[in-house]
DNA sequence: GAATCATTCAACCTCTCGGTTGACAATCGC
DNA sequence: GCGATTGTCAACCGAGAGGTTGAATGATTC
């Protein structure tokens, strides 16, 4: 369930053009085609992106007229973030080992 | 730079069969048939994901006799957690509101 | 009601992905 | 040296990604 949660969410963040969207979007709601224009995308291009996002949870879309605002969702980065936390402890330890080889050294080297 | 990086460490998390393989590395050290054996996959097959977590950097390979030892390299996941941690402030917002928003509820229900 | 604007949908293209199979290369045990 | 083991490589396959274009839909404006 969380996997298949995980999948969609970093396979959303694998691509640069939506990560871009997102941090547009952070500062705050936006039109598909705004979000479309830093990235001299056709519309129907990023509106694809859009549904990518939105169907990762990352993004809300709100009609309003002939506009669909568009908002930030960040739950699912939660658990992507808890899902990367729990190496924290791995790459600690490593870069530990790391420091001690480095100190080590130094003793040799007197 | 670090955006290409990006890119190819959530595309190498973006898949279960990898993220299980490096959940497998973090018991210790294993072999290309090791890694595959859980998955019911060809030796080629898991080489070709072995090989995609090593371009990312998320592993590191060391050949012993005929068997390729594969340890892990957690170093890139820092960098996507730091990435993913940026948004933590957005998200505990949009929960602090939630939380305002239960409250008022429970407000008007006395 | 016609023209315009914001967006989606459908069709298409090219590339990449995840997987297989079969042939090859290196190493090991005997 | 021979056969088994461990792995890679190349070729292939079907499905999906990321992009385009052109037509269709739904508000908005005049």
């Amino acid at each position: 369930m969380v996997e298949q949660r995980l999948d969609t969410t970093f396979q959303a963040l694998a691509d640069p053009t939506r990560r871009g969207m997102l941090a547009n979007l952070a500062l705050g709601e936006k039109s598909i085609g705004e979000l479309a224009e830093p990235f001299e995308m056709s519309f129907a291009g990023a509106s694809k992106h859009v549904k990518v996002l939105e169907q990762a949870g990352l993004i809300a879309r709100r009609k309003q007229g002939r506009t669909h605002v568009i908002s930030l969702e960040a739950r699912p980065l939660e658990e992507a973030e808890r899902w990367l936390r729990q190496w924290e402890k791995f790459w600690s330890v490593r870069l530990d080992r790391l420091q001690a080889l480095i100190e080590s050294d130094k003793e040799e080297g007197k």
